[in-house]
DNA sequence: TCCTTTCAATACGCTACCGTATGGTTGTAG
DNA sequence: CTACAACCATACGGTAGCGTATTGAAAGGA
C-alpha cells in the first residue's frame, strides 16, 4: 500500500467524482467530456487515458452511485436497530432529508437510456422489498404490504424529487410522521 | 372561417405534433429539427419558416401539452359527477389508466430545464389542489387533506411512471382501491 | 395573366463535441 | 544515466446539428 501522490494528477476516481457533480447538478447531457476537461483546468488528453469513451465514463457514473448511496438509507435504518415500528418510523424520517438531487438526475436518465433504466429498477425492486417485509413483520398480508410499500416510496422518495414541492423540513418531518400514521393503521 | 388545404403541406402543428411523439419517445434531447425534419419526409427549410428556432417548437410543445393533457382527468371526473367519495375513487382509478409516457418525458425534462419546470409546478399545483379540496370536503383538517392529496398524488400519477413497476391494470386498480380505503380512513 | 403569398429545397458557414495520434514531461526502477 | 510507465497537452479529422440566405414552386387573388 504506497501512497505518493503530492503531485496533482487527476485519477480515475476525479473524473467520475465531477461526473457525478455535473449529472447532479445539470442532467447527463452535461455530461460530457470537453467541458467536464474545461471545469478541471484540464484537457480531455487526460480522459481518454483513463476511460475508453464518454459511455465507460457513464457506466462508472451507475456503478459509483449504486455503491455510494444506495443501500445507504436501509443500513441506517438497521444501524439504528429497534423494534419494527420503530425501523418504519426511522425510515420515513431518513429518506425526507436526501436533497436527492443525483438519484433524480439519474431518474431523468433512465427515462432515455436503458441501461440506466436496468440498473435503477434493480436499486428501486431492493428498496421497495425492504419497505414491504417491515410491513409484511408488522401483520399486514402481502398485498397490504406491497401496496403500503409502494406508497412510501412514492411518496418519500420518488414523489417529492420530481415535484418540485419541497416545504421546510420540520414541516416534512410532520408530514412523515402522519403518513407513518396513515400507512400503519387498519 | 376557410379550410382549403388538400395538399400536403405542414404546418406549425405538424411540427408541435411530430415533436411531441419524439418527445414522448425519445426525451427532449431527440427533439432537433434535423433530424425531426428527417421523420417527416421533408427539410428543415419548412421549420425555419414556421419557427424562429429551435427554442420556439419547445416552447409550443410545453404550451400544447397543457392545453392537451392536463385538465383532462379532472374534466374526467367532473362529468362523471356524484358525490366526494365517488369523485375520488374516480379520480383513484382514472389516474391509473393513462400511460403516461409524455408527462414523464416533461418530468425528465423539466429536471432540467427552468421552462418547463415552472410550467409543470403548475400544473402539478392545479391537480394537487384539486385533490386536497376533495379530502376537504370529507371533512378532514387542511394539513390532513393536503398530506392525503400529496400521497395521491405522489403514488398515482408521479410514483408508477418513474418507477418501473407497472403491474397489469386489474391489479393496478386493485391497488388503486384499496389506496383509496386506507386514505379515507381516520 | 401576373403578382404576391405561402411554403419547401438547397447550400453554406459555424460551433460543439467526439475520438485519435503524437509528442512532451515527470517520477521511478534498474 | 537510461529507460520505461504514467499522465497530460496539442493538434487533427470527422460528424451532427443550428441558423441563414437564396432560390424555386405552387396557389389564389387582382
Amino acid at each position: 500500500m504506497q501512497k505518493r501522490k503530492e503531485i496533482i494528477k487527476f485519477g480515475r476516481k476525479d473524473w467520475i467524482d465531477k461526473g457525478l457533480t455535473v449529472l447532479a447538478e445539470s442532467g447527463i447531457e452535461a455530461v460530457r467530456v470537453e467541458p467536464l476537461a474545461k471545469l478541471m483546468n484540464i484537457t480531455k488528453g487526460s480522459f481518454y487515458w483513463h476511460f475508453k469513451n464518454r459511455g465507460e465514463l457513464l457506466e462508472a457514473l451507475l456503478q459509483e452511485w449504486v455503491n455510494r448511496d444506495t443501500d445507504g438509507i436501509i443500513r441506517e435504518v438497521e444501524d439504528k436497530g429497534g423494534d419494527t415500528n420503530t425501523k418504519l418510523l426511522n425510515l420515513f424520517e431518513l429518506a425526507v432529508r436526501d436533497d436527492g438531487k443525483l438519484e433524480n438526475a439519474i431518474r431523468a436518465w433512465a427515462t432515455n437510456d436503458s441501461k440506466a433504466a436496468i440498473v435503477l429498477a434493480q436499486v428501486d425492486e431492493c428498496r421497495l422489498n425492504y419497505t414491504r417485509d417491515l410491513f409484511l413483520q408488522l401483520g399486514f398480508t402481502p398485498f397490504e404490504a406491497m401496496v403500503r410499500a409502494r406508497m412510501v416510496y412514492y411518496t418519500l422518495v420518488v414523489g417529492e424529487f420530481t415535484v418540485g414541492v419541497r416545504p421546510n423540513l420540520n414541516e416534512r418531518l410532520a408530514e412523515a410522521r402522519l403518513q407513518y400514521t396513515i400507512l400503519t393503521r387498519r
